[in-house]
RNA sequence: UCUUCAGUAGCUCAGUUGGUUAGAGCACCUGACUGUUAAUCAGGGGGUCCUAGGUUCAAGUCCUAGCUGAAGAGCCA
């Protein structure tokens, strides 16, 4: 076969089909035809768009096309060229066919047809082959790029935190235990219980629930920094908003108050919504028709409109106001609940149809670090409020006064010898600073209109299931 | 973890108040067709009805337990 350079199809079609011979290697999406003609649809993962490779029979023994079937890899030598056929503007005349690797129609799970996503998640391995997966893919390694070039460009820094960490306190949840001890020989202390002075690190490990409070360290000295990567939690969740395994984007900025941490929030997430909207305009042109026929119009709407901002408070009474109005909820509401899902979906999707920022929430109910207000009563959080999928942020002002901090951490029975690196940053030049947590599976599941998080990674963690 | 629903061909599903030999579409194989668009047309092969018990003259269908999946809830991102 004659050497030529490999274009990729994305690249392919943005060329004049003037009849260039060109190289094009793929997988087998279709073949289609009669004893003249046969049609391949080729499919190389750089676009959700196929080429088009026309096949005269004539110029080809049998047995190089028999098996190119559906999932086969071919490499294609042949004539650029403005198609004859309606569903394509080019194709390519095949000269020269090379078969790299067969799929057995037999035995290869996948076929032209659609399956279900559920059998789709038992071939993990092979559905980034499909078109779903391949866009869904695409988004979601542009949503990552998009995130580290809005944080680059306006000046934060990309912070490492330990996936690793001893401190059991980072109130996120569940952890999962990381030890080298033989699990059929526990060592024992005298006190009966595990002895972690030999394992690995000399005391008891995790794998993190959240980068937070290593990122306020950084945000203290660097200014504003943000993390990007994998946490964990041991949480027996079974919902298709959850996963044991997913990725987090935190944000922490020095001097930032919680309205300044608000409007990063909003703009953060409408930069990142705009970026899919301009460079992912196939795929998600392809998940609107396919999976979700409002997506490009509820993305659209996120964009151009200003998310809400509410006081907890404000939101009780609206959701009081809605009972005394005859709504029926499944769980009482009263000032000091937190609330259910039925009630933020409320909120969002009825009441102002619109992102909503709740802010200023009863201090029982949320987490230590958190900025007390002069109130006494609520601290400074901020969740912001997605239709569809809830809570898609959780972020807060911290506190940045050392006896307050100290005394919440008592007060919830935290213990202190893990906090005290924590705690040295509120000793030595402290300063207001706010910062949040992003999901990223939760970012493309509205960004792709997917209904099942499992479905917007390539691998999912979820309870009883780590398979490939 | 709780509640509800589901599990029948490779895939998606139908299968009546329990009643002959369990069906369809797609996929696959064979053939037809001079350019198809998830091509079309004709024919063919293909089943541990999730598993284990039970009720019954008779179970894909009813009962019990388990396994698996999904949706809702809790927890949260």
């Amino acid at each position: 076969m004659e050497q030529i350079k490999r274009t990729k199809i994305v690249d392919l079609l943005k060329l004049d089909p003037a009849g260039e011979i060109v190289n094009v290697k793929g997988w087998v999406r279709s073949k289609r035809g009669n004893k003249n003609v046969s049609f391949i649809a080729l499919n190389d993962g750089s676009t959700i768009k196929n080429i088009q490779i026309v096949v005269d029979s004539a110029s080809f023994d049998e047995s190089v096309l028999k098996p190119i079937t559906t999932g086969a890899c071919i490499s294609v030598n042949g004539a650029l060229v403005a198609s004859q056929g309606q569903g394509q503007t080019m194709e390519i005349n095949a000269s020269e066919i090379q078969l790299y690797g067969e799929a057995d129609p037999n035995v290869y799970p996948l076929q032209k047809k659609g399956h279900s996503l559920e059998f789709l998640r038992e071939i993990a391995h092979l559905r980034p082959r499909t078109n779903t997966f391949s866009a869904v893919l695409r988004v979601r390694h542009a949503m990552a790029y998009a995130i580290h070039k809005y944080f680059n460009d306006r000046g934060f820094f990309y912070l490492h935190t330990p996936i690793v960490t001893a401190s059991d306190c980072e109130g996120a949840g569940e952890m999962f235990q990381v030890t080298t001890l033989d699990l059929n020989a526990i060592p024992k202390t005298t006190e009966g219980g595990v002895d972690f002075a030999n394992d690995f690190f000399g005391k008891a490990t995790s794998l993190t629930v959240s980068g937070q409070l290593e990122g306020e360290l950084g945000a203290m000295a660097l200014g504003a920094i943000y993390t990007f990567g994998p946490t964990f939690r041991a949480e027996n969740s079974n919902t298709p908003r959850h996963l044991a395994e997913f990725w987090m984007i935190e944000p922490e900025v020095a001097f930032n108050e919680i309205v300044e941490n608000m409007d990063l929030a909003e703009d953060f997430l409408k930069y990142l919504i705009q970026y899919a909207l301009d460079n992912c305009q196939d795929d998600l042109a392809f998940l609107n028709e396919m999976w979700d026929k409002e997506l490009l119009e509820r993305l659209d709407f996120v964009v151009k409109n200003k998310f809400i901002r509410l006081p907890y408070t404000e939101g009780i009474k609206i959701l009081e106001e809605a009972i005394a109005g005859g709504h029926k909820f499944e769980f009482p509401v009263s000032w000091g609940i937190d609330l259910q899902s039925e009630h933020e979906r409320y909120l969002v999707e009825k009441h102002f149809k619109c992102p909503v920022i709740l802010t200023d929430y009863p201090k029982e109910i949320k987490a230590f670090y958190m900025k007390q207000n002069d109130d006494g009563k609520t601290v400074r959080a901020m969740d912001v409020l997605f239709p569809k999928i809830g809570e898609i942020i959780g972020g807060s002002q911290r506190e940045e006064d050392y006896d307050k901090l100290k005394t919440r951490i008592e007060e919830m029975g935290i213990p202190m010898k893990d906090m005290w690196w924590y705690l040295d940053t509120r000793r030595f030049g402290s300063a207001p600073h706010s910062g949040f947590g992003l999901g990223f599976e939760r970012l493309l599941l509205f960004v792709t209109g997917m209904g099942n998080i499992r479905d917007v990674i390539p691998f999912p963690r979820t309870p009883n299931n780590a398979e490939y």
